[in-house]
RNA sequence: GGGCGAUUAGCUCAGGUGGUCAGAGCGCGGUCCUGAUAAGACCGAGGUCGGAGGUUCGAGUCCUCCAUCGCCCA
């Protein structure tokens, strides 16, 4: 038979059906059509945050994939051209963590001697991309499309060298600098740690020393407490639970308001803030009291001398932003050894007198770089004093040579142990020590203005990240330290002179070259990774020495950042595409960017083009597991992408990702929620195409040739919704919303399936052709493929199948997919929002009316003679005037009237509602009503039978019946009615044939035989 | 310690600018409807809209404080 639709099934598998438009969209290269068919001139710029592919990708990722998809399959279909490349994040630890789990190595000493930095980077390089295909493979089954095939990788040559040039023009723009910083370091990794590696770390219940240490007074400073000492031997008083700290002591701070007490003890003068004296002192007798701040400048003996040891001093230069340098020989630090002022300095625990040694706290770095002190550094990276009588000591195990050391010299007070939380490192639980050491820093706060003014011409969805989280973190802007002292990632582009000290930054591969000591070195250069770029010597231009590249490589935030040039190798390629593609249209990821990726890309375009890099951010939050509970491997309640792909289809994924919550909430997600999305909303729509397929291949109904109709009420309030959905979606998506717009559609197909076809049914199923079916069968076939184009974007493998069957197979002019179609223009003209809340009034007065059956116990298919309504205000009276025909229809009444008294709703069963509306029906059964009651339960009976007899929606019958009287009386009244309904071409009393399909039946206590047999 | 967000029926979530807004879906019990429907309708149980104050004629809706959870920062 010659169909005009492909028949289609009900009981469709999406996961099935979705690979088949895989593989359509393959073959006929619908992507790459779907970009190439829009203008140049008018583009959509989105950027992809290169994800680590050296992991499995999670339902996380499948959450920000599809949310990117939605916005660029619509900016597409309204007419943008939408390139977008994939790029993907390989350097950094990540990386070089699996690599070192794989050699099981832990050390960075076991890898530049083990292995070799070679070796090293080697491995990284083919781990990096281990799980690549899966992450190609899974792209492409949720239809994110995505340019797989172009996409940028950060470990390539070109990409590394538009780095260094990015890192060149902010060296020219004197924006990097070198500078110390004290950071929590492991001394048996030889690393720094992030933040969130020593977060993990953190053991309680740590025991340490807790020292009283004195600091004897010299002669000078003693001689100005002299109306108080007198000559007594003076000494100020330091506690401590990091007597490895003590030789890198330069300093100590008092607070300058505070009060401290000059207490003699024996012989000897101590001094310690007053309110802490007893807790400090069992038996002394107060001399004086003196403030903070006269204790200022008082100058004190160290307690070592780590300069004879090898130390090399070095002094906080106040004259250049208290950089640290070498002290000059002969050269005496003002400061050295002396009492200062700090405000942080505590008066509710230790002795209200702080040990400073600036090379181990944060707080003593900055208290030495604005007082310009001395600094020492007796400490290697590895933790062992570099030379004295603990030289090859580690830090934690010199704690006991120099406590004992103090004891004999009577310079130890008091020695306890105490009970503390101490970080440790994650990976190999070696204590942290806190080491000050230098550290290339990009000067962003130099410009922390224009971070702050630019951020204001991004659009944030949700709004408030603006001036909340993004907001907050460039208010609190610091430099950003871009060095990492490891291996895999890109070098920094720093040249330093072993003569002189000149530094050099490098911008380009043709510039190294120029510079360099042996130009075959750089030609032969493959790789600009370590250590291969590290032989590359340049000629210093100051004195002409060599100069050697600086050991470390870039954070691989910068990596990223830089994504908007480095993914053109720009300037030395792709000028053009890089101007038209900056800065992007929008972006989509993680909250947990805002530190990350947004910032990076927001920092680099401030500093070089005082320009924003993208204009509308898209924020993501967690996904959770089915309980709330962040998902973990831990807690072994990861969902997996696939199994729910294979299990509902990634259409049904994608659907519940758009519609379950905006995408800055945090959402639970699981197998049984999506496919209650799948049944909820996909299936509704996929009947209601199936219901109109069925029907309109029974009636050859063809959109282009078959005539138009006239439009019922019905159908004018079903494109009057269509239109209304069609703009409130434009609307949404417009707005970076896709739960709203996603919403609205799932609003209007129910609509559509419980109202619009629930009430058009029969006007499908008359046997002749009329006007008022073919507008029915047009007003359906427009809803469906608008809501098509709609969905396009949101469940891009359902669209597409029910566009080629309704469209593709049969206009020859539409376009070969529908996401080679444009995006709906809503006609304002067509919406009349009256007849949508008139007929939203009509609904809930016919939920009311069948409250009201169902409370009297009448079926729906007993006709009743009368409904009364009471509405609440007369212009509602007028509003349903015209609707009331489907109410009755939809109801089986036969009359109606309004309520006007309330006794006019007395001895009906009614139902009402909270708002006031109520309506009544009359439950008395003339035989009239009865009969005809009877005749509707004799088609459902027939239908019933039709279908378990298996046939066809179409198929003519011949029905039997016999046995009870009281039916011929009904064939004698609706005969026709029945006839015409069941598609009989014969009716016949008397026992049915042996081929016919029959069964035994009761009505109202009446056994019966029903039968039917398809007419020949 | 600071910031941001959340807290509405057992579960998932709606509830512009304060005035029938106490709702939907899932689940449960019952009834009904159906030649599109793996669906749908109706009835029922289930919520002092996290708590306490305040503003107001009137507050899930605005303000303050508190609690719990999550994230970010220190």
């Amino acid at each position: 038979m010659d169909q005009i639709f492909q028949p289609v099934d009900s009981k469709v598998h999406f996961p099935r059906l979705e690979e088949e438009i895989l593989r359509f969209w393959r073959e006929r290269n619908i992507f790459h059509k779907s970009i190439e068919q829009r203008p140049k001139d008018r583009q959509f710029t989105f950027y992809e945050g290169p994800p680590y592919a050296n992991a499995s990708p999670g339902i996380h990722h499948v959450l920000a994939r599809v949310f990117k998809d939605v916005i660029i399959r619509f900016k597409t279909m309204q007419g943008y051209r939408v390139p977008r490349r994939a790029g993907w994040d390989t350097h950094g630890l990540p990386a070089e963590l699996e690599v070192e789990k794989q050699l099981g190595i832990t050390t960075k000493g076991e890898i530049e001697e083990k292995v070799g930095i070679a070796q090293f980077n080697n491995l990284c390089r083919q781990n990096v991309m281990r799980y690549l295909q899966e992450w190609e493979a899974l792209t492409e089954r949720i239809a994110f499309w995505l340019d797989m095939e172009k996409a940028y990788v950060t470990y390539r040559n070109e990409y590394i060298e538009s780095c260094w040039w990015v890192l060149k023009q902010l060296w020219d723009k004197g924006l990097i600098y070198r500078d110390y910083r004290t950071v929590p370091h492991c001394p048996r990794c030889g690393t720094t740690l992030s933040d969130h590696e020593v977060a993990q770390g953190y053991r309680e219940d740590t025991p340490d020393p807790s020292i009283w240490v004195k600091f004897p007074l010299r002669e000078e400073g003693r001689k100005r407490l002299a109306p108080i000492v007198g000559d007594r031997p003076t000494f100020l008083v330091a506690w401590t639970t990091t007597p490895w700290t003590l030789p890198g002591n330069t300093a100590l701070a008092v607070h300058p308001e505070a009060a401290y007490a000059l207490a003699q003890v024996g012989e000897e003068v101590l001094i310690v803030a007053s309110s802490l004296l007893p807790f400090t002192l069992d038996d002394y007798s107060l001399l004086a009291t003196v403030p903070g701040r006269q204790l200022v400048g008082l100058p004190y003996e160290p307690l070592f001398d780590p300069m004879s040891w090898g130390t090399p001093p070095l002094q906080f230069d106040p004259a250049a932003e208290g950089a640290l340098g070498p002290v000059p020989p002969g050269h005496q630090v003002e400061k050295a050894h002396t009492i200062v002022a700090a405000d942080f300095v505590s008066l509710d625990e230790g002795t209200g007198i702080v040990h400073i040694a600036p090379a181990f706290g944060g707080e003593d770095f900055q208290l030495g770089r604005k007082e310009g002190l001395l600094y020492l550094q007796p400490v290697d990276p590895r933790g062992r004093f570099i030379g004295g009588p603990f030289q090859g000591q580690f830090v934690k195990e010199a704690d006991e040579a120099i406590m004992e050391d103090l004891t004999r010299r009577g310079l130890l007070l008091r020695r306890e142990t105490i009970l503390h939380t101490y970080p440790f490192c994650w990976r190999c639980g070696t204590p942290l020590i806190y080491y000050a050491k230098p550290s290339w820093y990009i000067k962003t706060t130099a410009c922390k203005e224009r971070l702050i003014e630019l951020n204001r011409q991004i659009d944030w969805y949700p709004s408030y990240i603006r001036d909340g989280r993004f907001g907050n973190w460039l208010e609190n802007n610091v430099d950003w330290a871009i060095s990492r002292e490891r291996f895999w990632g890109i070098p920094l582009p720093f040249w330093e002179c072993q003569s002189c000290g000149h530094q050099a930054c490098i911008g380009s591969v043709a510039e190294l070259t120029e510079m360099a000591i042996e130009r075959q070195v750089v030609e032969k250069l493959h790789d600009l990774h370590r250590p291969f770029v590290d032989e590359v010597r340049l000629r210093c231009p100051q004195c002409s020495s060599p100069m050697v590249r600086v050991p470390e490589v870039a954070d691989v935030w910068f990596d990223s950042g830089a994504m908007p040039y480095a993914q053109w190798h720009y300037p030395f390629e792709n000028q053009e595409e890089f101007h038209r593609s900056f800065p992007a249209d929008f972006i989509c990821e993680g909250i947990d960017q805002t530190r990350g990726w947004f910032y990076t890309l927001h920092a680099l375009s401030t500093l070089l083009w005082d320009s924003v890099s993208f204009r509308n951010c898209l924020c993501l939050e967690l996904i959770l597991d089915e309980k709330g509970e962040k998902m973990s491997k831990s807690r072994g309640n990861v969902v997996e992408p696939w199994p729910v792909i294979e299990a509902h289809g990634a259409d049904a994924m994608r659907w519940y990702m758009f519609t379950s919550s905006p995408p800055w909430v945090p959402r639970r997600f699981s197998q049984g929620l999506v496919a209650e999305s799948l049944r909820r909303f996909l299936l509704t729509l996929w009947n209601v195409y199936a219901f109109f397929v069925t029907y309109a291949n029974l009636d050859k109904f063809h959109p282009a040739l078959s005539p138009k109709g006239r439009p019922s009420l019905l159908d004018r309030w079903a494109i009057s919704l269509l239109h209304d959905t069609v703009a409130k979606v434009t609307r949404e998506l417009e707005a970076y919303n896709p739960t709203d717009a996603g919403r609205a559609i799932q609003e209007m197909v129910e609509l559509l399936s419980n109202w619009y076809v629930r009430r058009s049914r029969r006007r499908f199923w008359k046997a002749e052709s009329d006007e008022d079916k073919w507008a029915a069968y047009h007003t359906l076939y427009t809803c469906l493929v608008t809501l098509c184009r709609l969905l396009a974007p949101f469940t891009p493998f359902l669209a597409e199948a029910v566009y080629q069957n309704l469209e593709a197979r049969i206009l020859p002019q539409a376009p070969e997919s529908v996401h080679l179609c444009d995006w709906p223009q809503p006609d304002p003209s067509l919406i009349d929002e009256k007849l949508i809340s008139d007929m939203r009034l009509a609904m809930r007065i016919t939920s009311l009316g069948r409250g009201a059956r169902s409370k009297a116990g009448i079926k729906i298919r007993q006709p009743l003679s009368r409904l009364v309504v009471k509405v609440r205000y007369p212009v509602e009276k007028e509003a349903l005037a015209e609707l009331i025909p489907l109410i009755l229809d939809e109801l089986n009444i036969k009359s109606w009237q309004w309520a006007n008294r309330d006794d006019d709703l007395e001895g009906l069963a009614t139902a009402s509602d909270e708002a006031g509306y109520a309506v009544g029906v009359d439950t008395s059964l003339t035989p009239e009503l009865k009969q005809e009651g009877l005749a509707r339960e004799l088609v459902h009976r027939v239908q019933n039978l039709r279908k378990a007899a298996g046939l066809e929606i179409s198929d003519r019958i011949v029905l039997y019946y016999h046995g009870w009287e009281g039916l011929r009386e009904v064939m004698a009244t609706y005969g026709d009615y029945v006839r015409q309904e069941t598609l009989s071409v014969e009716v016949v009393e008397g026992q049915p044939p042996k081929e016919a399909w029959a069964q035994e039946q009761q009505l109202d206590g009446h056994p019966f035989i029903l039968a039917v047999q398809r007419a020949g």
